[in-house]
Formats: structure tokens, C-alpha cells, sequence
DNA sequence: CAGCCTATGTATAAATA
DNA sequence: TTATTTATACATAGGCT
């Protein structure tokens, strides 16, 4: 989308790639959330970026667990941030 | 998107509804795995539809467990489907 | 660096086959 | 009922502030 085609590849650039990951992290919880409300369904998105750990459910019974079984991804020493 | 604007709920129209979850769900495990790729970042999506479980993840590692420590969708009493 | 803007690329709701 | 075809709505890359 935008002003230029994308190419599946890594993006190099430092910041581009946070300026990309910070929107599209966006629209693809978005739709995430869509996709569960629209279809009825349980949707699970889990995003394991540097900073910590970000995930999205649309209905959190049978997916919660998933808050308390995962692994700290090793770059973070910090206490895990929990982001809606 | 499409010729009419879409409303936040779940829709009532059954055939509707899987139409919509067929092409939704594709869609958002691609942009998925295009984040994953694009921001080098790991990724795990999971739905659970009537049908199964369906799961995308971008890196394997440290999201495996995913596929193990999950409970079965109560409404499936078949052998679990596993889309990629 | 976080937002805003907007031209363009994509996803997809409906219609149709 | 599933696959294909548009017309549109929506997401977002690159620029700019």
C-alpha cells in the first residue's frame, strides 16, 4: 500500500522498519479484532518485538493461558510489557 | 472494504459469515507473516474456527509450543486440522 | 521521534457465474 | 455452494512537519 510496492524482505533501515512495525502491528490487530467479532470466532495474536511482548484476543477463556505459557523472548530482561 | 461498508458485529447470515472468515482469515495470516518478514519480528497468530485450529507463526523457535500446550476447541471432536 | 497527509496498493463485500 | 469478478473501502509507504 501507500506511495511504494512492498518487497517481502527485511527492511534494513532502522527506523523505517519501526515506523512500519508500529503501523502495521496496528491494522493487523485491527483486523484481528474484525475477524472475531465479524466471524464469531477466537483469534489469538501474539507479536514478539525487542521491546517485549504484545498480544490480542478477542476472547481470552481458551487463550489465556497463552499470558502465562509463553518464554520471555532473551533479548528482554525487563519486566514484560502487556499491550492491548 | 468491498461495495459495502462493514459493520462491527457479527454477522448474522451464516453462509455470510464463512464467506467472510474464508477470505478474512487468509488475509490476515498473510499480513502476518509480511510483519514478521518486513520487521524481523516473531509472530503467532491462532484462530480457532467450529472447523479446527488453524495457527501461523513466523518463527518456529520459541512460538512452538504454541501447537502443544493448547486445549481442543470443545466444539471438535475430530482430529485437529493444522493449516500453515 | 511521534503525528499528519495523501497518493497508491491491497483487501474484500457484493454481485455473478 | 464454491470460484471468479468488480467496485469500493481500507491500510499504509513515503513525505513532511
Amino acid at each position: 500500500m501507500g506511495r511504494g510496492k512492498v518487497q517481502l524482505k527485511r527492511i534494513e533501515d532502522k527506523t523505517s522498519r519501526q515506523v512500519t512495525f508500529s503501523k502495521r502491528k496496528g491494522g493487523l490487530m485491527k483486523k484481528a479484532r474484525e475477524l472475531g467479532v465479524l466471524c464469531d470466532v477466537e483469534v489469538a495474536l501474539m507479536i514478539f518485538s525487542d521491546q517485549g511482548r504484545l498480544y490480542e484476543f478477542s476472547s481470552a477463556e481458551r487463550l489465556a493461558f497463552l499470558e502465562l505459557s509463553h518464554t520471555l523472548p532473551p533479548s528482554s530482561n525487563k519486566k514484560q510489557k502487556v499491550l492491548s
